[in-house]
DNA sequence: GTGAAAGCGCTAACAA
DNA sequence: TTGTTAGCGCTTTCAC
């Protein structure tokens, strides 16, 4: 079984290379015979071909492949590790449909190497929780026009558009459903410092009434010294079923940011942040895609 | 910012482009003069060269590009979608150290499309819970030589590599904390009819003993027909905490198989089984890379 | 309506 | 030690 290539096709039905790539790419501008046509399709059907992409890649200048660039640290939590999950599927499913194909890479935390996108020439990144000392020199070694959307990263840099949840309007939600009772907060943690404190200044209480989650551990401490009968908001569903173990579910509240919220204990309230937040990270990016350059779009997308 | 190629470092450092492709890649039967190696590689370091591994890729016949294909179906409840996640993280993760690129793929359950492996010329793929009667067509249109290990399903198919979780070792373990009590189980589904039965085999309790996951409701109604006082011993952590909501955690030994035993709730037992799936389905794949073919090696491969 | 030929960026004989 | 050159498989002008 040795690989076929157009050539073979040609030389099985007769006619030339271009002839044959014409045909089965469908180009819209020529005029091929029936007849030929059919020659050409049937021969390449017998002889079982399969296009190489990077050959077609390399004079097309576009590769079909989109990446999706997670940071990650070493020895990250479960509930950390499972985070982004959700929208990985989500987003390879969503593009997988489009006729991308999808490379996955997490990026270190401390160092991120970011050389896979202009290597593999990815015609679109996403960049998943970025810390924000990072963007400098992401963006400094970064191939210009390469739709680059940010996710869950607060940064102030233009090249990037960027996607984050509307915690703020989540956090109403949540609020509006405890009015008049002490609440505790627990936050996940991002590796992108100003959106933790972004949604740490939405909330605004004291430090003593707030956690960004850590370990196990420290949020049962946490959740222990909260007054008896505090109703406690807890960012991230994973995050949520911990402190299920260590509060009565019936007294919190969920935001669910991984895309499970059918996984939060079933006394506890629920609200969902990210409804459709690969959807729109998604057509964000096609949009991106189809204009081939520049947007006229919000710099910034809250979801929901 | 515009694309720097062999060719532009060649032109600077006046060398032929053979002598920069030598020198870049360190290439081992050259011999270069210390003083042209240096002027080529800081020509390289002040144009910000960024190697094409497609245009690579297409000499050398090897793309560096290894795909985890996952078959999914749509709408999968969340445990379903999730069970995944660590594998995939922990392959890639792996696979990025020894400087491949992943290509994450979700395969349709139904009619599964594996065009992706020859189009992208895949150097070795791994495959994960395929359903048995896919393979004929899988290994029909397979690019012969290209390391396939498959994850999570049974097939008899000399052609595939396998690697299963030892659940009989589980079973037995599980099995010997709760002697001399009802047993009932709950196993996770797979597409993999086959592997499923495997499982039930092993278990070989009345179909009124055992349930395979479906949907949360069926579990919860299964679970209430069991008598007082039974144990569950059931398969996949976050099934376990499904369980955990209609039963007593104590009551249960969770069989954790999706990587975050940390997640089982605090009173039920656990046992893991899958300690180091992920590696050594990784170190197979290295194995077989290396090897370019054929390896005198168990086509079956039980972790644990 | 079809084909010849020039590349895309890179590697690897083979010469020099 | 370095350069010349022939491709890898495909697309795409531009002639015919």
């Amino acid at each position: 079984m040795k690989k076929v290539t157009i050539k073979d096709i040609a030389k099985e039905a007769n006619v030339s290379t271009a002839t044959v790539s014409y045909i089965l790419n469908n180009v819209p501008k020529q005029t091929i015979t029936d007849e030929t046509r059919c020659r050409v399709l049937t021969a390449a059907e017998r002889l079982n071909y399969v296009p190489n992409l990077a050959a077609r890649s390399l004079v097309k200048r576009k590769t079909g492949l989109i990446g999706i660039l997670i940071n990650r640290a070493a020895n990250e939590p479960w509930w950390r590790q499972l985070r982004y999950a959700d929208m990985v599927n989500q987003l390879e499913q969503l593009l997988t449909e489009r006729g991308y194909h999808v490379v996955l890479s997490s990026i270190e935390a401390e160092k991120p190497k970011v050389g896979i996108i202009a290597e593999r020439k990815l015609d679109g990144v996403f960049l998943i929780d970025v810390k924000e000392e990072h963007f400098y020199s992401i963006s400094f070694h970064f191939p210009a026009g390469v739709p680059l959307v940010v996710v869950d990263s607060l940064v102030e840099d233009s090249l990037f558009y960027k996607v984050i949840h509307d915690y703020e309007l989540a956090l109403q939600t949540a609020q509006s459903w405890n009015v008049g009772h002490a609440c505790y907060y627990v936050i996940e943690p991002y590796y992108n410092e100003p959106y933790v404190q972004a949604i740490k200044d939405a909330i605004g209480v004291e430090d003593s009434q707030l956690y960004v989650m850590e370990d196990e551990a420290q949020l049962t401490e946490f959740i222990s010294r909260q007054p008896a009968g505090s109703k406690g908001i807890i960012f991230n569903e994973f995050i949520g079923t911990l402190a299920a173990k260590y509060a009565d579910p019936a007294d919190l509240t969920i935001v669910c940011t991984s895309g499970c919220p059918e996984m939060v204990p079933a006394r506890a309230k629920r609200v969902s942040a990210i409804e459709n937040k690969s959807q729109i990270s998604f057509e964000l990016m096609i949009q991106l895609l189809k204009l081939d350059g520049e947007l006229p779009i919000d710099k910034y997308i809250k979801v929901k």
